[in-house]
DNA sequence: CTGAAAGCGCTTACAG
DNA sequence: CTGAAAGCGCTTACAG
């Protein structure tokens, strides 16, 4: 039996003004209202989402591609969307996506497709050419975050840029000796993030008239910086007086590494990271900060603009969100100035 | 127009003949089910979730309720939960609850409810009598994580327990100015996590014949663990030979604190946490293991069987997932025993 | 094995 | 401001 007739019956309405006294649209005298409220309220009324969506065409959920949910970047990401979303109206639909390319295109072609979402945000995700092209078949509405995408609005910040950022910052401080400790550019995310921030490094020494000696892959986090710094810095003969770290995981790592081996931070060797992540403060870590979950929000406010009206595809937004470079304590000019 | 017609006026059959074909109820020649297969594909056809939901009833969603998105425990969970509901072929919708009561009041009434999902998993979130009520009126099963919850299947660590075995790991080395410190009993989570494990470390010095005379409140992460535990072992007066921390992270702060006052961690300090925590490994951390991730694979079983028949109130299932001792470098007897 | 028909629970023009 | 009617796109008995 259709819920919504009991409430009309029981309001002594017909269907009709009692969806429209219960959905907001039409004129409906406010007394009818609430009366259907009242009616609605003392049934324990919910309206069927399906119902509604088979007719409207409008699910008001969105579907949230993302490959990590328990990683620091993505899981400030996902909060802040969420808290977005729930203050628009809409029901958060998580997609979580591996590398395997088996498992991606079931969750393209099987799961986000079937009509149960009004619009897509990829977060982390370098959508290939044919997966928007079959989002964008449907009608919809698709926002990137965390890299470049051709053809759809899109919010990140500028890897390399904030990687030479880091790297100037050390330069301006006298340090020759400097080392990048970042991604395995085989474990690549999408975007390649951590080849542009190799990338930024690589820009900022040379524009310094510096060659590349220095360059190391780590797994991307703090045990990886830990164990990979352990052996660089133990050595004299690679010891650098300054470490730019692909994100501010890495750079704790070398931090711990340091201290395990008596070096003084800053004194002895200066770190930088990339990310303001939440242990940073802690460890005094000088950092470019990005911060995530604004970026979530940022991005449903794209999504929130295309599903009102939908940029064409020659006018996309791409907005790069500034990195600021944040300065705590470990950074300083090295010990003997070249 | 409907698309379902359209597939099948291409592969020449009805609609009622098309629907079994592609949804695989009933008899269907294996002859039209690969013309329907071919026109649907050929059409790039995707079912209407909601059409379909509407006359099924099933929605082949999960809503899940959770408090945080980018905390360890949580994250792990929900990674699990996530992989495991795919594999099913269910979607997973993201419910955050804050603890302001009317932004969860909003989730249950305004978002959950709107028959949008088949069932619900409640992550570190103790339901009322009220909301188990108003799930249950609307048919939905519900599965509870992290704690027990009367009346519905629930799975958890025994977190008295886990804080009684950690505590009795350190007493039985010898140890006898044992520390806990734990969550701020303020800052209490759902379930009072926090309090029941200050009650198992309570129990367990109690079963020694030891007073309690060191019990701190800190904030769960590695930056309460480690300022307070700057204070503590600064001084002599308050500095323990051994501390039960309330959560790993906490315990790393510690050690933190620990390297940073020169106090060597074990022989001069011990330390154990509970979790196990991913960052447990590269801090030599002892610890009591609670594998998140696979307690979210479990909740998803759980909540599949209670989808396939659910059980009646009088024998419903409450899983204690056991938790193992993980000893690692961060204990040991203490220095002068007495 | 296949098709015609009813119906899931809503919303939305369209009249009035 | 209100109601009768059509229709959103499917699935499912029910006949055949």
């Amino acid at each position: 039996m259709s819920a919504l007739a009991d409430v009309a019956r029981l309001a002594g309405v017909s269907k009709s003004t009692a969806s429209r006294a219960l959905s907001g649209g039409g004129y409906v005298s406010e007394d009818t209202r609430e009366k259907v409220s009242a009616a609605a309220s003392s049934l324990g009324y919910v309206v069927s989402s399906a119902a509604a969506s088979l007719v409207t065409g409008r699910t008001l959920n969105v579907g949230v591609i993302i490959p990590f949910i328990n990683r620091w970047f993505f899981g400030e990401v996902l909060e802040g969307i969420e808290s977005s979303l729930t203050g628009a109206g809409y029901d958060l639909t998580l997609y979580r996506v591996s590398d395997d390319p088996e498992q991606r295109r079931r969750v393209f072609d099987y799961f986000l497709v079937r009509k149960r979402v009004d619009a897509v945000i990829a977060v982390g995700i370098e959508l290939t050419a044919q997966e928007i092209l079959l989002l964008r078949s449907l009608g919809k509405p698709i926002v990137g975050l965390g890299g470049r995408i051709e053809g759809i609005p899109t919010l990140s910040i500028d890897d390399v840029e904030a990687a030479r950022v880091a790297t100037a910052h050390l330069l301006s401080l006298g340090h020759t000796r400097i080392m990048h400790l970042g991604g395995d550019q085989h474990e690549q995310m999408d975007f390649r993030v951590h080849a542009q921030r190799l990338s930024g490094f690589e820009q900022a020494m040379q524009d310094a008239g510096r060659g590349i000696a220095d360059v190391r892959a780590v797994p991307f986090s703090i045990p990886g910086g830990y164990a990979t710094a352990l052996r660089i810095l133990a050595d004299p003969r690679t010891r650098p007086t300054a470490i730019v770290a692909g994100c501010d995981e890495i750079a704790i790592g070398v931090i711990l590494a340091a201290r395990q081996l008596g070096i003084q931070v800053p004194t002895q060797l200066s770190v930088i990271g990339i990310d303001d992540h939440y242990l940073a403060e802690m460890f005094a870590l000088t950092t470019l900060s990005q911060a995530p979950e604004a970026q979530g929000r940022m991005a449903v406010d794209l999504l929130m603009n295309e599903l009102r009206q939908p940029s064409r595809p020659e006018s996309v937004e791409r907005i790069t969100v500034p990195v600021r470079l944040r300065v705590r304590s470990s950074t300083t000019a090295p010990a003997r100035p070249v």
